[in-house]
This record gives C-alpha cells, sequence and structure tokens, in this order.
RNA sequence: GCCGAGGUAGCUCAGUUGGCAGAGCACAGCCCUGAAAAGGCUGGUGUCGACAGUUCGAUUCUGUCCCUCGGCA
C-alpha cells in the first residue's frame, strides 16, 4: 500500500505498463496496482466501447473486483471517440488518484494514447465530421493524388512527410488545416517544445516474438470460444455496422465479414491472427522508438506477481528520487538502463 | 509392379516459344499527435528434385534415377 505525499503530488508522478497485444500486461497490472494500492487506468482505444467485451480482452469480472479498472466502457460503439477525448477522461483520473495520494497507474496498448496523456496533444482543433466527410468525398471523386496535392499546397512540410496513399493521415492534415488556418506541421513544430507535466515512468512489456504470436493465436481461439461470433452478431443486430470505428477494429471486423458471408468461419479466425499479428508488431515498431521505456522481458515461466513486486521496488526507487528532484518541468527518468529480466 | 499427375521462395502456385524466375500468403524493418486494434511505406539468390546428354547457353528440350499424390494391380 502505497500513498503519495505531497513533494511526490507536485511532481504528478504516473506509472505506465504497455507493450503489445497478449504479452500479459493486463495480469501484471493488477497485481502491480494491488502492491501499490491503486486502481488501473486503461490506455486502450477498444476497451472504452460499451459492449465490446471478448475481442478487446476486457478485464474479467474477478479483476475488477479485485482492482478498479477506469477508462473503460466510455461510450456507446457508434459514438466517436480519440486521442482527445481519452486524455481530458484520463487527467480527471489522474487529479481524482492524486486527490486519494494514489500513484496513477497506466496499462495498455495504444501508444498514441499514452503518449497524449504523457506528452500532451498539439494545439490541433478536433476533427469535425462535416469537415471530414468533405475530404472523403473529394478523395472519392477525384483522382488519386489529388489530396496529397491540395496539401502540397497549403503545408508543403507535412505533404513531404505523408506518403501519397496515407489518405488517412492526408485528410487529418488538410482538416486542421482547414478547421485552424493553420499547417498542421507548424502546430506540431510550436507542440515539441512543450514542457510535460507528469513525471511518468514508463515499463515496456516483451517476450520472444514466437511466444507472443503463440500467445496471440492461442487468445483467439479463446474469443471464438467464448462467443465473439454471438457478441457481434449481437451488436449487428442493435445497429452498429460494420464500418463504425469500433466495428473495424480486430475481431469485429473480421467476424462481420463472416456473418456477411464474404469467407468462412475459419478464414475469420486465420484472418484475425495474421492482422493481430500485424498489430503487435506495430506496437512493438512504436513502443521501441519511445523514449524512456523500461524494458521488461517476460517469458511462460514468469510469475505475474513477482514481477509485479520487482517493479514496484524500482517504482519507490523513483519516487525517491522525485522527492529530490527540483520542482520545474518533469523530464525522463534515469532508470532506464541495462532493463529488466524477471524470471 | 504398371498407368497418370506433379516436384520452382517458409507455404500455395504461376512462368520462362531455351538467355540464371515471380505473385499471393507468411515473415522482417519502418512511419505515425483528436479514425491509432485505424491508416501508410519498404524488403525476394531461391542448388527452379538429382545426375547425365543436346546446345554458345538448360529451371525450360531429351534420357535415367529419386521423391510425393492419385488410379489399377
Amino acid at each position: 500500500m502505497l500513498r503519495l505525499a505531497e513533494h511526490h503530488v507536485v511532481h504528478r508522478p504516473l506509472v505506465a505498463l504497455v507493450g503489445p497485444t497478449a504479452v500479459g500486461k493486463s495480469e501484471v497490472g493488477v497485481h502491480l496496482a494491488q502492491a501499490l494500492g491503486t486502481e488501473v487506468l486503461a490506455a486502450d482505444s477498444r476497451q472504452v466501447y460499451q459492449g465490446m467485451d471478448i475481442a478487446t480482452d476486457k478485464p474479467t469480472a474477478e479483476q475488477r473486483r479485485a482492482v478498479p479498472h477506469r477508462l473503460i466502457d466510455l461510450v456507446a460503439p457508434d459514438q466517436r471517440f480519440n486521442a482527445g477525448m481519452y486524455r481530458e477522461a484520463a487527467l480527471r483520473e489522474l487529479e481524482r488518484l492524486y486527490g486519494e495520494r494514489k500513484l496513477p497507474l497506466v496499462v495498455g496498448g495504444t501508444g498514441l494514447y499514452v503518449r497524449a496523456l504523457i506528452r500532451g496533444l498539439c494545439d490541433a482543433p478536433p476533427s469535425d465530421p462535416a469537415v471530414r466527410a468533405e475530404l472523403i468525398d473529394q478523395a472519392r471523386r477525384y483522382q488519386k493524388g489529388f489530396l496529397h496535392q491540395e496539401l502540397a499546397k497549403v503545408d508543403p512540410e507535412q505533404a513531404r512527410l505523408l506518403h501519397p496513399n496515407d489518405e488517412v493521415k492526408i485528410i487529418r492534415a488538410l482538416e486542421v488545416q482547414r478547421l485552424s488556418g493553420r499547417p498542421l506541421s507548424d502546430v506540431h513544430r510550436r507542440h515539441r517544445s512543450a514542457v510535460p507535466v507528469h513525471s511518468p515512468l514508463i515499463f515496456g512489456l516483451i517476450r520472444d516474438r514466437q511466444s507472443l504470436y503463440t500467445r496471440i493465436e492461442q487468445r483467439v481461439d479463446t474469443f471464438f470460444m467464448n462467443g465473439l461470433v454471438e457478441e457481434t452478431a449481437t451488436l449487428l443486430a442493435q445497429g452498429y455496422d460494420r464500418e463504425s470505428a469500433a466495428m473495424k477494429g480486430l475481431g469485429y471486423r473480421q467476424v462481420a465479414a463472416f456473418l456477411a458471408g464474404d469467407y468462412d468461419r475459419d478464414e475469420a479466425v486465420r484472418r484475425l491472427k495474421r492482422d493481430t499479428r500485424h498489430f503487435a508488431k506495430r506496437q512493438l515498431t512504436w513502443f521501441r522508438h519511445e523514449p524512456a521505456i523500461v524494458w521488461v522481458t517476460v517469458n511462460d515461466e514468469t510469475r505475474s506477481e513477482r514481477l509485479a513486486e520487482k517493479l514496484a521496488t524500482l517504482i519507490e526507487s523513483f519516487l525517491a528520487e522525485l522527492a529530490d528532484r527540483p520542482m520545474q518541468g518533469a523530464d525522463a527518468v534515469s532508470l532506464e538502463a541495462g532493463g529488466v529480466t524477471v524470471g
């Protein structure tokens, strides 16, 4: 049980546990939350949707009884959700926890959300459905490179950064330009000099690639045994269509296609396994280049409780060091060297 | 044993009218700030089953052998 002192709270400390899907974050997270006497704040762009429980691998009832989990089930599947909304909701939870003298513990695999929380978002307007719809329509009507050329006119720097095929990001850049009148590259540049307000300690969980892939495949089989097809059918019956952001998530996308007759069930399983492996790989690339992560290698013999104890010890040193730190823009921790291996 | 089909990238296969071969999947690396479980980029030397023959040149033609899968015995 750990309670923050005032000289801790001023630094706005937080611990994050990140890593690819199926690496074992949730289990370690629960034990770590228990060791620290705190709660789990999910950083997961899919667990925010109500009624989508199986393929998002939401914490079990037992886990939620053991430790409160927040930032889950925030919106219905047809509601908009994004990194900005996540950041706002998460900041509220952080302040609440500081008020209770608890150390916030963020657990999740959505790199952008973790980054948005720790480093903040740039000062760009949130997405606007009308502007976006118009841009998407333009992309459909004109030839392939049209929007990219449009972007090159108003924000050549951003256009150079984006591949002409990357329509999603090109549309976002144009959207920002239209809504704010400022080039996105400019907004980004300004944000880079912003001073972070939190003092994060980030643990990155990794394991052998083959072992990770095996766990992914086993988990997908479990999803199907646990009724993923039925859950997806229910969501579709409730009117949440295949094109919505929520239904495009892993699991629901493949099963909806199977239910629509695009391919058979085995193919849906195969694709979900494949797409999840690809996703895990993208997560690894993202986190690998995130600065100041303390890497923690786990394997099939790793006991979550023991690992949580070990991490809790590191967290205590981190807090002790933090207390000595002059109070100003909290920068990265000094624990990063070497990494940790726990058998 | 005989007849047929086939042996080409980790897998499934395409192809070369003879000029050292290419797709999908798999796999690997990367980008990313309000759609992020989304979206995008890049990466192919592999005894073309083995040996011999024909040829300037064989994975491609011919012969023998080996292996796999059918069918008949």
